[in-house]
DNA sequence: GTGGTCTAGACCACA
DNA sequence: GTGGTCTAGACCACA
């Protein structure tokens, strides 16, 4: 389901909290949806426990997920809007680099846009709204 | 002129590879132009040596800078294109990733392509064609 | 009648042995009044009765509420001082919890003087003495 | 210096979080100065390293200290505002706690205001402003 | 040398 | 059974 990269230099742990972040966003993970608890995540992940624990509270924190004690990990349901002039900040700020990164590989603004359109469309075919 | 922090979880060595190609991108840097030398740049930022000449050889990897042994170090005229479709691959896997945190940020499709296409704007009048 | 929140990282024991706390000091529990039967509550909060029990437990153990055997549980009547030592001790070392928050929030002594005054104020009107 | 009761039901992280803040509140440990590293940290008080990092992590993270990468972990520079209506909900919250414990202590009003004063005064000759 | 990550394995409070 | 804590010990990127 979520495919890590134990090689990566990216952490193990935060590999699976931008996995979950995108099986969300995705609408592969529906809000209120159980997830595997730590033990079995770790046992299909062949991980220790303690890397997923520290995924699962990482995510908890972003407000993500929500543990509810002895009763396991659930998608917490999507609160409506939070900080949106920071959101802004945050998302033009990526967008920025996207546009960077476009620059070095010798990609044109017009090309760009075309790519953007595409995912937009494709995901607009799964979760987001 | 390139804005480090300390403080940031970001290694330094990589937010100088990021404002070296964000300045090259933006036309602050223009090919061919001279860079500082590793010990000049150091001195100038306050940093250690090492860390400069670490964000060096990335670049240079990246093909955005060109070592000329001992004559210095420059910005690397543009390459044309390269590979198409790995940039493109790259580049989609990096706006999904803003797609990702558009939604957790609780932006939609509409605000985010506006988003977008503000900050491609904007960027226009600097430098990139 | 009290809010539980099972998402709260707060045992949900505790949050009931609060509820119980604050209701008896805002006087909307009155001394000798009686508690719903173990059963009842967990009914009614939809919990496990186990962790009622509990609560009951800590309850009575602060001697806040009383259990008679097979009459049920109610609240104890209200018992003079006990320890005034002791009791300041745990005061002034709650207070200055306080203390330590007003300062990491950004808050100085002038306002949260102001603040502790209108929480005494307000109390006042409820249940305190 | 921070006092760890390791048979606490109070986690050894927390305890040291609570330390800190404390300390950084009264002053004894001022803005800008270094803490004891991961380690020297863990040897000094006998415990896990970490133990210790999880403590730093959240401090750094309720920005009360900030790592900085190869250099040590630094008491911040405090941040001059942050949300005034959260922090005073969140005090307030904090001091009707206090209330309801005064009020099953047997301490009245009075004598709470009492308490509460002599700890602001004891504070102002430390390092609050 | 510094903080950060990860594993293995134990134990615990909670429900 | 669930998540949370803690230890011991190893390894790594960074500066």
């Amino acid at each position: 389901m979520f495919d890590i990269n134990p090689r990566s230099s990216i952490p193990i742990y935060q590999q699976l909290v931008e996995g979950v972040k995108e099986a969300v966003a995705r609408g592969v993970l529906a809000p209120g949806e159980r997830l595997p608890t730590v033990r079995e995540m770790a046992a299909e992940l062949a991980l220790n426990p303690n890397t997923i624990a520290k995924a699962y509270q990482k995510l908890e924190q972003e407000g993500v997920i929500e543990s509810m004690r002895s009763r396991g990990t659930f998608v917490a349901e999507r609160l409506p809007e939070a900080n949106p002039p920071a959101a802004k900040a945050t998302l033009t700020s990526l967008i920025e680099k996207v546009l960077v990164e476009a620059y070095h590989l010798g990609v044109d603004s017009e090309e760009l846009r075309r790519l953007f359109e595409e995912s937009l469309q494709r995901w607009g075919r799964g979760g987001e709204k």
